[in-house]
DNA sequence: TTGTAGGCGTTATCAT
DNA sequence: ATGATAACGCCTACAA
């Protein structure tokens, strides 16, 4: 890959390198340099297929046009889609996004931070794993520009786009019980994460309200024993007899149908449910699946608008949105 | 972002920058800087929280340290798992990875190209799209270090990682064939891509030789309007009363399977068939779902492994990574 | 209208 | 054992 740097084109055609520069850079306002020499310098930049040197630029101006997106599970297709939504929004603002990955480990969290921010990301979307509130506080003292997606914590004052957890889960129970359910069960992660703590309040608050709240019908399953914790779960709320269930993720939504499939319910006629997220395999069943679709595009616009804005405007007050999900009843 | 420079470090303690990069930056062999002086500036560098700018390194050493994934769907599993190990080998070997998207579309992919290259990525590992041959070629006269993954072009000697795909469709057909089936089905992309070409011709080879081949029995889909065609596909299918069916790739099985419930074909007992990739929807079905499975991360590893031997080695021969896929019939 | 020169943060060479 | 300095390629204020 051999360089062609500003130099070398001033040298072939006799002119300094602050008018390449000038020329190349697009700061040619009002004529600063001749018709003539502008199109030399054009016609020999395309000739040597010119490209700017991105680390003498990002050095010199001291921003990198690279956002960096870090997120809890890359394979998940949630994730994934929102990575891809997210890029094709930053890339239409000139920005490019490098992908970094957590698997919900704080750990991995700080260390691509610094990974990140060494490499001079103009700002950072992140979906925060447990207990990294140090971490977020400290982008704040770094006045290091962000947007949280999909996670917030309430006790700290940030940007950040998520859904109505609270509202959609209740809403989604709420039509659990209109349909019949008396006896329902909820599979959620044993995590102390504000959103889906919320989407638990929700579920259990509707769940009160028609006086039919079981606390022993409330499961919790950990991230890291996700399949034997899901299994176990489904078991005792089988046992339990319960007769509607909702799952409060992507990843325990699709574990829960398979374990209640193996169990042999008969979740055409005995069993009510809502998933969160869309999934291929809902569309696979032989029944239909409700579930509470996140409007991932829109989440991923918002995220890069919010985040461009605090970079470029300097913007610093803090945005919050909160995007409608859409429970999806076919 | 206030930004802590070797300058800052160096003011502090009275020392010069010199020395505070041979400690930072690890070259302080056999003690060419005294332990004491060492000392102070590691604890110095950690309490002010030092980052090396990757900029004025990059330009430095003309190295990023950063290399460029291209695939052609990150909201797909395969392709989301594949950069989720790509990552993690990277990392290992001190690569950050910048992921871009194509959606199988080859003016995106030359964009993603520019993209990267334009960013100093030391190396690049992509999933090419059809036709893209000419990027290719051009990668390889700009001498710029890359590994293709999961596809190949027949006509272009290039280092590239892929599966066994003719020999892993033969054998999976041949199943089919051993099961009892007479009159197979085989859905593939209308596409000119060599991968999936290979995986048609396993298929077909293997009725063949079993002297069961029926040419209607195969059917074409387009990327751009998969849906529909898939439907319509199966449906042709059911009516030609076909008893087994091979899907060349991940999306087609989803939607192919779908397509078969839809039509309420009985799986469990009048159609047997193979899927390509693991898929957790197939897990959710009352059946068990054959399929292909492809060692993804070792996939991953082996790229890494052979783009980084190309860019700190400078090797030149270029080398092709066949790896085997397996059938799964649980 | 165009050129000169300084500096961004690092590393590496050469002095001291 | 440590320091001074040039260089990487670009941008920009200022000079000509």
């Amino acid at each position: 890959m051999k360089r062609v740097s500003l130099k070398v084109i001033a040298e072939e055609l006799s002119v300094s390198v602050a008018t390449v520069s000038l020329v190349l850079s697009g700061k040619n306002e009002r004529g600063r340099v001749s018709q003539e020499v502008e199109k030399k310098i054009l016609n020999k930049a395309v000739e040597l297929n010119y490209m700017p040197n991105s680390f003498a630029k990002g050095l010199k101006m001291g921003r990198s046009k690279t956002l960096g997106l870090i997120v809890a599970d890359v394979s998940n297709v949630f994730f994934g889609t929102l990575a891809l939504h997210i890029q094709e929004y930053a890339e239409k603002e000139g920005y490019a996004v490098i992908i970094a990955n957590t698997n919900e480990q704080e750990e991995k969290m700080e260390k691509m931070i610094k990974l990140l921010t060494s490499r001079q990301v103009d700002g950072l979307i992140v979906t925060p794993t447990e207990k990294s509130e140090k971490l977020i506080e400290r982008l704040i003292v770094d006045k290091m520009p962000f947007v949280l997606v999909d996670r917030s914590f309430p006790t700290i004052n940030t940007n950040f786009v998520m859904i109505n957890n609270y509202e959609i889960s209740y809403q989604a129970t709420q039509k659990l019980i209109e349909r019949g359910c008396r006896n329902i069960g909820l599979l959620n992660y044993h995590q102390n994460m504000y959103h889906t703590n919320e989407r638990k309040r929700g579920c259990i608050e509707a769940l009160q309200q028609a006086n039919i709240y079981h606390p022993e019908n409330v499961k919790e399953v950990r991230y890291e024993n996700l399949k034997k914790d899901v299994e176990n779960g489904i078991k005792e709320l089988v046992k339990n007899k319960i007769d509607g269930i909702f799952f409060t993720t992507n990843s325990i939504s699709i574990l829960g149908v398979k374990n209640l499939v193996k169990q042999n319910v008969d979740i055409r006629n005995s069993m009510k449910m809502v998933c969160f997220d869309e999934n291929d395999a809902f569309y696979l069943l032989p029944f239909s699946v409700p579930f509470i679709k996140q409007p991932i595009e829109k989440m991923g616009q918002r995220a890069i608008q919010l985040l461009i804005d605090q970079i470029e405007k300097q913007n610093s007050t803090t945005e919050k949105y909160i995007v409608d999900a859409e429970l999806i009843i076919k």
